[in-house]
DNA sequence: GGTGAAACACGCCGATG
DNA sequence: CATCGGCGTGTTTCACC
């Protein structure tokens, strides 16, 4: 699945809106040599090929009493697609879910969950996740402390 | 560590912002039931008190040719203080490590990590991952499909 | 690539409770 | 006295040339 061709103006222009999502064209025209009027252009035709997906906020979790993130490997009952797209579906609609991810090896899945506290996770695996019908196991893991989080891609330049 | 108090009208801006990064005070105020010029000085606030840490922008990995997302385990040789931080250390200059987290159970970290192909993944492991000095041991998945992957934190606004 | 008009953010004001 | 809405100014964006 390629998109449209890049080139190297392109990829500073996303250097550049990885490190600040808000700088202006006129900004951007400072560090990329083009024109401010060249920029807003390209940037709405990396939006429209999807590969500027959307602009997020950053919201510090533990500012808003979501102290504890954790992870769980969760393995299904069955594997067929039917099963497979039913827990994509309720997987989508469990807010506390942040990311969810197949995985080969031990179990099928693997997700990061952020809740307010200790008896919340626990709530949370056992009402929510577990009753979860096609879900044979969950084991979860709390994280101790976050080492490191961005969202920022190792955007790989051509070398043109 | 805990923030300033939020009210439910901050909880309805952060809850739209998540939503929409870039709605300008005009459109929030037709969700929140204040004026622009209030929203505006609102966001200043949250921004000031770091709730708000930043603006980012979401990249579709896939079509710029990042196509692998990995996880990794890691077990240190030595777990003080200074490991810990040299450690930590270490994995920010890592661009390919977008996520970290120091986690209780079998293995001391966890990472996700997003490279271009399978033969980058085994490059970056075994050059880059394997040879900090206090890695003991390496474990790592790769993610077969994204089932989810969001920014979007489960906010619990206050009842009042 | 540049230029215009429209939309926008932000600081200042008096009003309100 | 903190918080509000309205207004004016400089800036940004976007359609058009």
């Amino acid at each position: 699945m390629r998109g449209i061709e890049l080139d190297r103006y392109d990829y500073q222009i996303l250097e550049a809106l990885q490190r600040d999502a808000r700088a202006t064209h006129q900004k951007l025209a400072q560090e990329v040599p083009l024109s401010a009027s060249q920029i807003g252009r390209r940037i709405q035709r990396l939006e429209e090929s999807g590969i500027i997906q959307g602009y997020h906020i950053a919201l510090r979790p533990d500012l808003l009493d979501l102290s504890v993130t954790a992870f769980a490997s969760v393995s299904l009952e069955r594997h067929g697609e039917a099963s497979i797209r039913e827990f994509a579906a309720a997987i989508s609609d469990l807010p506390e879910v942040l990311e969810c991810y197949a995985v080969a090896g031990e179990a099928d899945y693997w997700l990061r969950i952020v809740v307010q506290d200790l008896p919340s996770l626990s709530r949370f695996v056992m009402n929510k996740l577990m009753t979860l019908s096609l879900v044979r196991s969950v084991k979860s893991t709390v994280a101790l402390e976050p080492i490191k989080h961005t969202t920022r891609l190792p955007l790989q330049p051509p070398a043109r």
